[in-house]
DNA sequence: TCTAGGACCTCAAGTAACTTGAGGTTCAAG
DNA sequence: CTTGAACCTCAAGTTACTTGAGGTCCTAGA
């Protein structure tokens, strides 16, 4: 099998996508362990940083926040678990993530018939009878 | 009509739904304009503040920045203007909650199915066999 | 008139998750 | 041996507020 690579900061930016940066701000906050150092005080990574940041990346891709990433990352580190505890945090983000969805939508609904009702009744015209203006003018929930 | 109210700072808060430090905070960036002070040193709002205040809250829920409300309070505020700027605000916004819903679709579609195969294949079993924390595990964009 | 407590004041620091910048060292290729 | 890219640390900036500390003001009741 081949030899245990050493990474250098750089190359595991660049293998991982993330920043380098902020993978040093990921040893900050203890996230990432602290690797070992090289002669002039380099950072070196061993393939098990590697695998580790792939994995807090993949959960950042998934929006998971830092702090659900710990937890995440604590559960992989204890394989014996029971790993209901790993589907309890995917179901409490996913509830989060379509509690978003719900806004968004409505949001978008919203922009898209401003949108729409300025470019048939008031494009070209002044400011003062923009609809979209108009709408912004009203307190939210009023029904007008 | 109604004399001109003179409003504090509390019933203003409670008036348009924002909080009192955030108001302050709002006249801190130059978004409100600074109010006249009453013989002790507080705060004392128009009508016109009401208003203001009303159409910023407004852009807020509609998720605009605080950049893009500057702008937009600009454009309320030159009423001669032609209003197609506003619509392009909007119309710009508007991509970018798009671009975010389409996002969130994908998230919401990836989380679902991680929760469903694990509750069919593995919960309850070792986190080492969770099929959640494997599919974290892999790089972004990797068909496995 | 006094007083209690609620609302107000200012200024500083904390939040999330990084990014950016300054100023300096180390490494590797030519 | 030199040069330029990559690395180092530490501090501050970003967004849009929130929270806290410590102190003042206003108003209603006794």
């Amino acid at each position: 099998m081949a030899a245990a690579r050493a990474l250098t900061i750089g190359t595991l930016a660049e293998q991982t996508g993330c920043t380098v940066p902020t993978i040093r701000y990921y040893e900050d906050i203890g996230l990432l362990p602290p690797p070992r150092r090289g002669a002039g005080g380099q950072r070196s990574y061993a393939e098990s940083d590697f695998a580790r940041l792939t994995f807090i990346r993949r959960c950042r891709d998934f929006d998971f926040s830092i702090e659900q990433v710990r937890e995440l990352v604590a559960l992989v580190e204890d394989p014996e678990r029971d790993c209901v505890a790993a589907k309890d945090l995917a179901e409490t983000h996913l509830s989060a993530v379509r509690a978003k969805l719900r806004e968004l939508r409505a949001l978008e609904k919203s922009l898209s018939q401003f949108a729409t009702a300025c470019a048939a009744q008031c494009a070209g015209g002044p400011i003062r009878d923009c609809v979209i203006l108009d709408a912004f003018s009203k307190p939210a929930g009023c029904g007008c």
